[in-house]
DNA sequence: GATGAATGAGTGTTCATTCAT
DNA sequence: TATGAATGAACACTCATTCAT
């Protein structure tokens, strides 16, 4: 299909990706820097509340442009094996734990911050919301995240 | 896979359904029945406040307790495309809507609706949160809806 | 290939065997059935020399008869690993070893009837000799195998 | 493979070669005038009878010694192709005749030198003679040719 | 109701080769 | 001399489906 929709040969992929696995995790890192650049540019605001409120709103605008490409990087079997090991991997969602819900971000605050991250991806795939439009979709997610994360 | 573990032949299981389709939509019904089951037993409540409660739990349970199920089906694109125009479908997210937001829910109500449910099945299904335990999982559905839908 | 050769379609032939292993599995053991009846015939010989000669002529009349099926088996590295290791396979091995070189071979004569083999077979699939008619390679088989085994 | 093996890309090895067959009958030349060598040492013996006996032991060294080379080679589907019709071959082939079965070497005479050559290469590739050390396949090799050219 | 046999259309991958640079 | 990018053709295998029995 990759082939096919960018209009060379199957030889030609696997001359550049040596497995199939190779593009899913090429595709998945290439999504990962979009995150890490969310991330740079709140940690750049002058107050911790404004770099929280940047990098609450960085990653929802995120999740909803590209909805597509996301979804099916989260509903990959390979992504769900191989990525919570990557370093690279490790590192952004440190970063954003910090960030979100500071250094002293116990058991219970990193559950927390799952239960936001899948809530957001869930929504932003599922097909229940599917018809929602992009604005309408990220501020119902934004107000999810704060009640749940901050109660605000 | 599904003819092996039945112990029958594909064909013995194509006798039954006619396409692949129809097997998947056979299962989601089920899974629908579920959900209505504990409709019915949340509008058998005295109070309206306590069918509310029993119909949020009843509904964080079953997507806890079943999660592989509701997680395969979830992901489906058969399910995303047909579901939605089914009968059955649409009445049974007819009734819960009007418990769970009342029967003035305008098109605020049923997006919030529509979000908490992609919420609670998203986080059910997501990597980030697969190794929670079910009870921290359904701890913290139930306290992410209850803070969206109602701001208890 | 062997779905174009009988003329079907790929998923026929895995209909019929799981993988290609096993279809290569298969033939050889059908190679290997023809030597068994061939030492069954042996058997039944009133005495040890007839039994002896009849064998090795057999053997002979097999590889150069089934040249190039023995051949392909020969160099196929499936057999080569799997072969040894299967009861059958030994089975009819010890029986030639009896009959050939006696109960009493020790190691050296298991090293000897082992080059036999190898001979026989090399002599059979080798380019150099692949011009010689059947007849002609059949003796010249022979008088090396008794030489060799019996020095006759 | 080859390419990596000895670190060029495959469009290298391309530019020396114009073919994977070219790269087949280099190797083959190569383990040619190898033999040609043993040949030639032969040669420079005093008598007949040491001559001949230096050139046999000579061959089977050459055939367990480089076993990998020589079993690849040997069942190489070019080799058996177009080895036969080239000079160097040819050249090579009729010294071994004449040294080793004499001048007066009628059509049988070349016969049992093919046979031979078939069984030490058939016996040093061979799956039954896998796990024989150098030393034993060596000296059952030279017995096997003794007996069945000179009957020694 | 069920089975065995078959099929078309894929998928993931390798291999020998070509060619512009 | 060498490289990177590409290709056609194959290969081992799977999947959804059909059909005669």
């Amino acid at each position: 299909m990759i082939a096919d929709a960018i209009g060379v040969t199957k030889a030609a992929v696997y001359h550049q990706f040596k497995t199939k696995e190779e593009i899913v995790l090429a595709a998945a890192e290439d999504e990962l820097a979009r995150l890490e650049a969310t991330i740079d540019a709140a940690d750049a605001m002058p107050s911790r509340e404004e770099a929280r409120e940047a990098l609450l709103t960085g990653i929802v605008d995120l999740a909803v442009e590209r909805r597509r490409t996301v979804s099916t990087l989260l509903s990959d079997p390979v992504i769900a094996r191989f990525f919570p090991e990557q370093e690279s991997f490790r590192r952004v969602m440190g970063r954003m734990n910090r960030l979100l819900i500071g250094d002293d971000s116990g058991p219970e605050g990193r559950v927390r911050m799952a239960m936001v991250i899948a809530a957001i991806s869930g929504a932003v795939i599922h097909p229940f919301t599917v018809d929602l439009d992009d604005d309408t979709l990220a501020s119902q997610l934004l107000r999810l995240a704060r009640r749940f994360l901050w109660n605000t």
